[in-house]
DNA sequence: ACCTGAACACCGTTCAAGT
DNA sequence: ACCTGAACACCGTTCAAGT
């Protein structure tokens, strides 16, 4: 052991990593993506902006940690189901709901690819699609397409919220607006997107995204009876 | 017609939406995000930020209309094809391909929810989803599924050239660096994400990109298969 | 080793004043 | 109607100076 246990810190509620993160989440959760400020932080924690950088690298390091202790609490939570598909579908809930819950989260895994936060749902999606038989060399094609889908949907999520808040209403107020807008739109140039206006309004969000995991799933699973035939016919 | 053409505007290269706009992309192109300034920019336009206030509402009407720009044309470029999927699979690659090519594009579309340039293409999508002959009320699931990957895939993207212009390297370098990273994650806690290094090194993003639609476009395929089976048995 | 807080080099946006 | 440019109210980040 060359490192030890830090003996008697200089006091009891010392700054600290953690205690940064723990304050930049619960900013974050108050006052939305731009409520996270060197100078808010530093006065929530009582001390000088400075003080911040001797722990923490630069912003976009401060908002990936904060992420990464959701994530991370998220993909913990996720209760394995039958099939590897189950899982895969309650790990996709889980991460709708948390990023639903703390929507910023949305924009900062957008921002931080590859990241530490984006490894933990990797791994959780790829254990999954691995016991779902996908031959090695396709697992990056179906793991991406799950991953992909779910920042998708997680940034527009983000996206609605935080353009509400900076509206000052509410979520379904501004989509509600958004639906009018649409059903205005130009019959002969956007005739699609007009007649999907209703549906916008009524649809449930939470339904679609795991059409949407399914539609994903499905295709996944007819690749490998393709790839099996192949296999025989050949 | 209340309104008529401006008569003699005052100066032939007089300040004009459109050129504000033509001057952003050109800014975004060369130097990033970051590098879109009001004062960049006017500089450029050989006027005080200001004026650009008299045409523009803000900041964020500035990079939407910049990506409209981008997206009406790769809409409007689209080749449809034999099929309502291969159209789909035309529109999509579109998409990829301009975002890889005006990066910002990705991320000025995950916080522009619902306004023209996601009209665009959700008309587009929407269209050949219609075509394809999936019934109206699974249209919105279908199309708001391949419309999230679309743009998850995009905004990843986005964010790896965004990563690699800030250390100054380029985004295959940064690509390289990554996984070589994962192939250092600690083996007990992430087996998968650590065996898949190898696969991020080699892989074509392009292709898979395009293995992720067919997926959806299948699982879309495979769900109204079921459908009608359900009306013909029950 | 850790913290303080003033200072630096920026931002987006506004607005009185001009033409 | 359109443009100018100084001014306002912020940012993230740095760094000499303290303990």
């Amino acid at each position: 052991m060359v490192t030890k246990a830090r003996s008697t810190p200089r006091r009891e509620d010392s700054l600290s990593r953690d205690r940064i993160i723990d304050a930049s989440i619960e900013l974050l959760d108050s006052s939305g993506e731009g409520g996270l400020t060197f100078r808010a932080l530093s006065e929530r924690l009582a001390t000088g902006p400075g003080a911040i950088y001797w722990h923490i690298a630069h912003k976009s390091d401060l908002l990936t940690a904060a992420s990464d202790t959701i994530i991370a609490r998220t993909v913990a939570a996720t209760v394995v189901g039958a099939t590897p598909q189950a899982t895969i579908r309650a790990l996709a809930l889980g991460m709708f709901d948390a990023i639903d819950a703390h929507p910023w989260v949305g924009s900062a895994l957008a921002s931080a690819p590859g990241q530490l936060p984006i490894v933990r749902i990797v791994e959780g999606i790829g254990q999954q699609v691995h016991a779902m038989g996908v031959p090695d060399r396709q697992q990056w094609a179906a793991v991406s397409a799950l991953l992909s889908y779910i920042l998708g949907v997680g940034g527009q999520n983000a996206a609605n919220s935080q353009f509400a808040r900076t509206q000052g209403i509410h979520r379904a107020d501004f989509l509600q607006g958004l639906s009018t807008a649409w059903s205005q739109l130009d019959a002969a140039e956007y005739p699609f997107a007009r007649s999907l206006a209703g549906q916008m309004r009524t649809h449930d969000d939470r339904a679609d995204f795991l059409a949407g995991i399914d539609f994903i799933l499905s295709g996944i699973a007819s690749q490998q009876s393709r790839l099996a035939k192949n296999v025989v016919t050949t």
